[in-house]
DNA sequence: AGTTTGAGTGGAAACGTTTCCAGAAGGGAT
DNA sequence: ATCCCTTCTGGAAACGTTTCCACTCAAACT
């Protein structure tokens, strides 16, 4: 197989009998030019296979028309949904899509914003750990690049697209009270590491205490624990007398109907489960799930319009 | 907001009050330099909060060390899994990931290939509608951009990282025979633009004929249908006396299982759903899914890994 | 007729790197 | 004292663009 052999507009150039700018121009529409040369440039483009490349124009012209997006993990539907929420947006836009994930570590992290800020993205669209300790990217945004934030609840003077955590939290307690449920768990997967789950734990036990109830329990779940669920339905049984759980995620919420469901016991009659996310896949199932809607893919499209429009705003 | 401003390896050396090509042989560890020079450049290296211009480099050095990668949807866990996949191989090697997504359209895929061709990625891993008839796709290679196919089987001279879907789907069709199902059917979402899904029924009927059995039902599915359970279960209701079900992809199975439910009767005793690919929220079902594992980010690590080798093979 | 306009054109600089090359400086051998 | 070999150094070219500038030429004015 040939060798890499890229054909440039210095190419086109010759091949028009013409000069580099002209061909430039012609190829972008750009200046004037003759109607000859016009047919001769694009005659040559054709025949060449000639297409910009963007690294030349991305240098030149100081923008790199990509934007970088990094998120804990595609093998989540949340982050999925919203990645193609922004792609789609982004593609809409002419912005290509540059994608970097942390495996929910602080330190991956960091390495992947100051890669992607390397990599000279036009903006940044992050869920990550910790964005409030972030150095990489309080160094990308004191560098005048822009950053919106997905998931995250609002954070100092970023940009973020999210649902309000907390409020949301204190709806699932409110509605668990309405039930008459007083023995109630929070399910986490990764506390410390998420913001977005300590925050619905916080908003779920302020409405207990709101109501003189007692406070829900809260369960930090190991990787492991919760992909077995006969490990998870030994913990729950455990705990004993449980009769609602909110559970800090939909794919943690499933994981939890199947628990409960070998302990013999069955959803939502012996046990309230609600989750948090509303993945797609949840509306398909045998048992409907129920859960927070935040619509992940009109997350990711809210951040990247949020991101788009103070592009458009500086330039 | 201080406006966006670079610093490059011009000022790393002012600073520093050395040759540009210096500071780039102390910061590369290429060349030699005095331990004077060094330090006072790492320093300024730091102070300035200097990190190289991968614009820069990809320019001089031909290599942008970004992998193209182009995907239906991340809304199909099973893509979303797999890119997880590659994403995971490609940060260990020092690469980046350039995503693009073509909701299963045909001319969106070959205008997706070309952008990405001309971001001058290293590399392209792709999964498409129709890759053999993609006119960018031939191209590329052309060109002599190294591709790798993730989940098609193998076309032409193009490597590829697949499942034998064929041959998956007879052995689905062995199962049912095995369990006396007699009045089968197989279950699409896009069968005309997927050659996984036509494979996959073409096995599944082939075993069938083998068998003596009737060929199976093929039920071709729009979106809307596939996502309203009701309108499913009246499909399938409509067909009568189904015993059987092959879904083309675990998404569908699962609404097939909710559909049935629908119907007032059970899976799997009235009737078997088995689905393809094995995506992660399969086994954490309450009614655990049936499904032939494909293990999609197993899928995505040895494309990456396929074309990582021939990058280095070639380099 | 002489002057102004405007379109059409190409050379060259700039963007941030890496690398080739040549020059300078120093030390050890003859 | 001369030479050679290393080590260290910086200028400059190259990568593919876009854009500024200056130039030519003809048409349209006075």
């Amino acid at each position: 197989m040939g060798h890499r052999q890229k054909v440039t507009i210095k190419d086109v150039a010759r091949e028009a009998g013409c000069g580099i700018a002209t061909a430039s121009r012609v190829l972008n529409k750009s200046g004037s030019a003759s109607a000859e040369v016009r047919e001769r440039v694009e005659t040559a483009a054709r025949e060449l296979g000639f297409s910009f490349s963007a690294i030349g124009r991305a240098l030149q012209g100081g923008r790199s028309m990509t934007i970088g997006c990094l998120v804990p993990s595609l093998a989540n539907p949340v982050f999925a949904e919203a990645v193609q929420g922004v792609q789609d947006v982004l593609s809409g836009a002419g912005y290509q899509l540059l994608i970097a994930s942390s495996n929910y570590d602080g330190d991956a992290d960091n390495e992947a914003i100051a890669t992607l800020a390397a990599k000279d993205v036009d903006g940044l669209i992050v869920t990550m750990v910790a964005p409030e300790r972030s150095a990489a990217l309080m160094l990308a945004r004191r560098r005048g690049l822009p950053v919106s934030l997905m998931f995250h609840d609002p954070i100092d003077g970023f940009l973020s697209a999210h649902v309000d955590n907390f409020a949301a939290a204190r709806d699932v307690a409110q509605r668990f009270a309405a039930l008459g449920h007083t023995n109630t768990a929070f399910l986490a997967l990764r506390f410390s590491s998420s913001d977005r789950s300590r925050n619905r734990y916080a908003g779920f036990r302020a409405e207990c205490r709101a109501r003189g109830l007692p406070d829900p329990v809260l369960i930090e779940l190991t990787e492991a624990e919760a992909n077995t669920p006969e490990t998870l339905a030994g913990i729950l049984a455990s705990l004993g007398g449980l009769t609602a759980i909110f559970a800090s995620n939909d794919f943690l919420a499933i994981a939890v109907q199947k628990a409960t469901r070998l302990m013999g016991k069955s959803v939502p009659k012996d046990l309230s489960v609600v989750g948090f996310d509303g993945i797609e896949i949840g509306r398909l199932l045998d048992v409907p799930l129920a859960t927070i809607e935040t619509a992940p893919d009109a997350m990711g499209r809210q951040a990247t319009h949020t991101l788009l429009d103070l592009l458009q705003g500086k330039a």
